[in-house]
DNA sequence: CGTCTGATTAGG
DNA sequence: CTAATCAGACGA
């Protein structure tokens, strides 16, 4: 793994962890999933992102270190969404993981989603049993066993940490406007939504 | 302290 | 479409 990768200017690096595998490894076992969507939150001049206008606070406070330390947060009263920090230390960005396409671990995966576990019949999953499992960014939290306490760890921590999975070609990569900031004005059209083109993965 | 809100999800 | 459900932000 490139440790030079998080120096990448953010919208770069939305679109170049896209096809990067993010593993998580736990006392309960390892689960991974490849990134098939990300979201780029550009800091205080987007008002759409949780550092707007430069506001810093106890959970902002890790978008101000260096790149590619975990921002977790809690929302809604009961998700996480797990982000990686972007820009350097002056320019609070991060990253978004919107969803995942499920790799490793996939039954303990299933059983911290509280889903029922089919029957493999033939060896494989199919992909109908695959796609809820990780397309949002409360669900691969979930999933992967994500939660608060790992806010502010290093990507890539002995059990937490990006691998290098397949890279893209610019023709596989879509954008389009971010998912649920219709508060954010004018930066509701930027294309800051990064996604695998085509892939049954990515979140509705 | 009290009140408000949300980078979501499951269910109908 | 809506309810669920609470940490964090902010005002008093």
């Amino acid at each position: 793994m490139n440790e030079k990768l998080f120096e990448l200017p953010t919208l770069k690096l939305a679109k170049t962890l896209l096809g990067m595998e993010l593993v998580h490894q736990t006392d309960e076992g390892l689960a991974s999933g490849i990134i098939v969507e990300t979201e780029a939150y550009m800091g205080p001049e987007d008002m759409a992102a949780h550092s707007f206008g430069g506001k810093r606070t106890p959970r902002t406070e890790i978008m101000y270190a260096e790149p590619g330390h975990v921002y977790v947060y809690f929302i809604y009263g009961m998700h996480t969404c797990f982000n990686i920090v972007s820009g350097p230390p002056h320019k609070p960005e991060a990253i978004l993981i919107r969803a995942l396409e499920p790799k490793e671990g996939i039954p303990l995966m299933m059983h911290r989603r509280s889903m029922k576990i089919p029957v493999l019949e033939n060896g494989a999953w199919k992909p109908g049993q695959l796609k809820k499992l990780t397309n949002g960014p409360g669900k691969l939290c979930k999933a992967m066993g994500i939660s608060l306490n790992d806010y502010g760890l290093k990507l890539n921590a002995e059990h937490l940490y990006l691998k290098e999975y397949k890279t893209l070609s610019e023709e596989d990569i879509v954008s389009g406007p971010r998912i649920n900031v219709d508060y954010a004005g004018e930066a509701v059209h930027y294309p800051y939504r990064f996604w695998i083109k085509d892939n049954i993965y990515v979140s509705k």
